[in-house]
RNA sequence: GACCCCUUCGUCUAGAGGCCUAGGACACCGGAUUUUCAUUCCGGCAACACGGGUUCGAAUCCCGUAGGGGUCGCCA
C-alpha cells in the first residue's frame, strides 16, 4: 500500500515552528516512500476559525517549499459525513446519548481528581434507557469505550511500544449536543477517508491516540500507523511557545531567514544522519525516515539557526538575494531601489563579499545599505566619532588623490591609502581607511573598503568625500581647530 | 495528583555490547590572517543523570532512583 500522509492544522493562530517541522517531516516521508502528502484543515471549531489564520498557514507552506498533493480539505465540510458516522455508531450500539449536564461532569471531574485519576465520566448513561431522559436537554453522542479491565497498546514508529491500562479510557464525546462532530470523531472518520497510512505528530497526542483507536475499531477501519515526534522546548525545557521569542514562521521569515536554512534546521532539529550536517532537499528526501527520529525533545537554538542562515546565504544566487533584501532597504532604509539600476548594480557588485558575512537578510540588507545611498545621507554615532577624530590633513589628502587617481580599483585605492599612511601616520593603514570607510559608508563595518570605493566608482567617491569634508569640516569648528 | 514519554559536551546530535582514551556541528575560549566588523584557517574547553544488576566486556540490555516533559474539555 501506497504511503499517505498528512498535514493537519488547526487555523487558531498561525503557523508554529513546531507544526513547520511536523509539516517537513511528513512531507518528507511521504517523498521518501513515493507517496501523497496532504493538507487538512481542521476547522470543526467554528468560534476559533480564522480566516487570516487560514492564509498564514498556506503561505507558510508556500514559503516553506512544501507542496501538498490534492487540494486541501476542509474538515469543517466534511462535518455532516462525521455526524453519519457517529449515527451509526449508535445504531450498532457501539455509542450512545448522554444527558449529562455541565454541573453534573463538573462533579465528576471534580471527585475523579480528588482521587487521583485520568479520566472521569463515571458512564451512567451508557446502558440507561433513553426514555429516562430528562426533558428538555440536548444529548451528546459518547462512544463506548473497553469498560473491561485490560490494556490498549500502540506500537508507535517514534516511541515504540505504547501501553496504558483500560480504566483510563472513558466515553468521550464524539457529537456535540448540537449535533456537530468532535475533534477526535472528525480527525478518525477523516484520515480514514482519505486514506491516511501514517499519522505523524506531535507526541502531545499520543493521548488521544487511544482514543481514536477506539473509533477506528468500533467502525472496522482499518488503523494508520503512528508516529508521535517529540516537542520542541525552549531554552528552560518547556514546550516552545511565543514567549521563548518567534514561535511563527512567518517571523522567522521576516527577520531575514531563508526557508532552505529553516527547513535544514528544523529537519536536524530531532533527527540525523550521521555526522551531515548540511543538507539539502533531495538528499533529505533520500535519507529520511522514522527510525532515525530521536526520542526526546529537543531545545531550539537561534545561534545554530543563524550559522546555516549564513551558510545558505553565502551559497544563495544574488540575484535572488537582491529581490529579497529590496522590500527590506524599502523598509529599514526607506530606500527603493526598484527603478535604481544604478543602486542595484553596485549591490550586486558587492554581493559575494556582503552575503558572506552576513548571518541574516536583515544584516545583509543593513550592510548593503550604503551601495544604495544619496547625498545627502547621515553618520551613526561611530562613524561621526571616526571623522570628528580625523586629521584634516589626512582627509584633504585622501580627497586630493581621489580627485587625481588613474587607477581607480581597489589595489589603485588601497596603494594610494597606504600613501598617505606613510606619508602622515607612520604606516598605519587604518587612521586613513577608517576615516574612508566612516565618510563612504556612513558607518564604521563595512566589507574592504577599497573595493567598496571600486564599486562606488570614482566619481561617486568622490563626490561622497566632498560632501563628508562638507559635513564635518565646514560646520564643526572644534575639529577644524583639532585639525590645524 | 493520575497516566504516558524522555535523559550522551552549554545546545543539536553520532553511537544499535568490544571499532569509544565517546565522533561531528553550533556556541564559547585562545592564536594566525586583516583597514573595522564579519569571514577564513589552526588549536582548545566540554558529555554517556545517579545506583544496582546481566556479561569476559555496557553509553549501548534489565531494574530502581532522581530530574525533565506531555496529557487529563461538548479545544484542536
Amino acid at each position: 500500500m501506497s504511503v499517505v500522509t498528512r498535514f493537519p492544522p488547526s487555523p487558531t493562530g498561525f503557523m508554529h515552528i513546531g507544526n513547520a517541522r511536523t509539516a517537513l517531516y511528513n512531507y518528507l516521508f511521504a517523498r521518501h516512500h513515493g507517496g501523497k502528502f496532504v493538507v487538512r484543515i481542521e476547522d470543526t471549531d467554528r468560534a476559533r476559525h480564522s480566516e487570516e489564520a487560514v492564509q498564514a498557514i498556506f503561505r507558510s507552506l508556500e514559503w516553506l517549499g512544501l507542496e501538498y498533493d490534492n487540494e486541501a480539505v476542509s474538515q469543517f465540510e466534511q462535518r455532516a459525513r462525521h455526524a453519519e458516522v457517529a449515527m451509526q455508531m449508535v445504531e450498532k450500539g457501539q455509542a450512545y446519548y448522554c444527558y449529562c449536564s455541565p454541573e453534573e461532569l463538573n462533579v465528576m471531574r471534580e471527585q475523579a481528581k480528588k482521587e487521583g485519576r485520568s479520566s472521569f465520566y463515571d458512564r451512567r448513561w451508557r446502558d440507561r434507557d433513553p426514555s429516562e431522559a430528562p426533558k428538555g436537554v440536548k444529548p451528546v453522542v459518547r462512544i463506548k469505550a473497553p469498560a473491561e479491565a485490560g490494556e490498549s497498546v500502540i506500537n508507535d514508529l517514534v516511541q515504540g511500544e505504547i501501553r496504558i491500562t483500560n480504566d483510563n479510557l472513558d466515553d468521550f464525546i464524539i457529537l456535540r449536543s448540537d449535533g456537530t462532530p468532535t475533534y477526535m470523531l472528525s480527525v478518525v472518520v477523516d484520515d480514514h477517508d482519505m486514506g491516511i497510512t501514517h499519522i505523524i505528530r506531535g507526541d502531545d497526542h499520543i493521548n488521544n491516540a487511544f482514543r481514536q483507536k477506539i473509533i477506528f475499531e468500533a467502525m472496522g477501519w482499518d488503523i494508520p500507523r503512528f508516529a508521535h515526534l517529540p516537542l520542541i522546548h525552549g531554552a528552560d525545557g518547556a514546550k516552545f511557545s511565543k514567549r521563548h521569542g518567534a514561535a511563527s514562521v512567518e517571523e522567522y521569515r521576516d527577520m531575514g531567514f531563508l526557508p532552505e536554512a529553516l527547513e535544514n534546521y528544523l529537519l536536524r532539529l530531532g533527527w540525523g544522519h550521521g555526522d551531515d550536517e548540511i543538507i539539502s532537499r533531495e538528499q533529505a528526501i533520500q535519507w529520511f525516515d522514522l527510525d532515525a527520529v530521536g526520542k526526546s525533545a529537543a531545545k531550539f537554538d537561534m545561534a545554530k539557526l543563524e550559522s546555516l542562515n549564513n551558510y545558505y546565504l553565502s551559497h544563495a544566487e544574488e540575484s535572488r538575494l537582491l529581490t529579497l533584501i529590496t522590500p527590506f532597504l524599502k523598509q529599514r532604509h526607506q530606500i527603493d531601489i526598484r527603478n535604481d539600476a544604478l543602486a542595484q548594480k553596485r549591490v550586486m557588485s558587492g554581493m559575494t563579499e556582503l552575503k558572506e558575512r552576513s548571518k541574516t537578510l536583515i544584516q545583509l540588507t543593513d550592510e548593503a545599505a550604503f551601495y544604495t545611498k544619496k547625498i545627502p545621507y547621515d553618520f551613526d554615532e561611530a562613524a561621526q566619532r571616526t571623522l570628528n577624530e580625523t586629521a584634516h590633513d589626512t582627509f584633504d589628502a585622501l580627497l586630493a588623490r581621489f580627485r587625481e587617481c588613474s587607477d581607480f580599483t581597489t589595489a589603485g585605492i588601497q596603494n594610494l591609502c597606504k600613501q598617505i599612511a606613510d606619508d602622515l601616520h607612520g604606516g598605519k593603514l587604518g587612521k586613513v581607511a577608517m576615516p574612508l570607510r566612516a565618510a563612504l559608508t556612513g558607518t564604521t563595518v563595512s566589507p574592504s573598503i577599497f573595493h567598496a570605493a571600486e564599486i562606488l566608482g570614482q566619481e561617486e567617491s568622490v563626490a561622497r568625500l566632498e560632501f563628508t569634508k562638507e559635513r564635518f569640516w565646514k560646520n564643526n569648528p572644534l575639529s577644524r581647530n583639532a585639525a590645524n
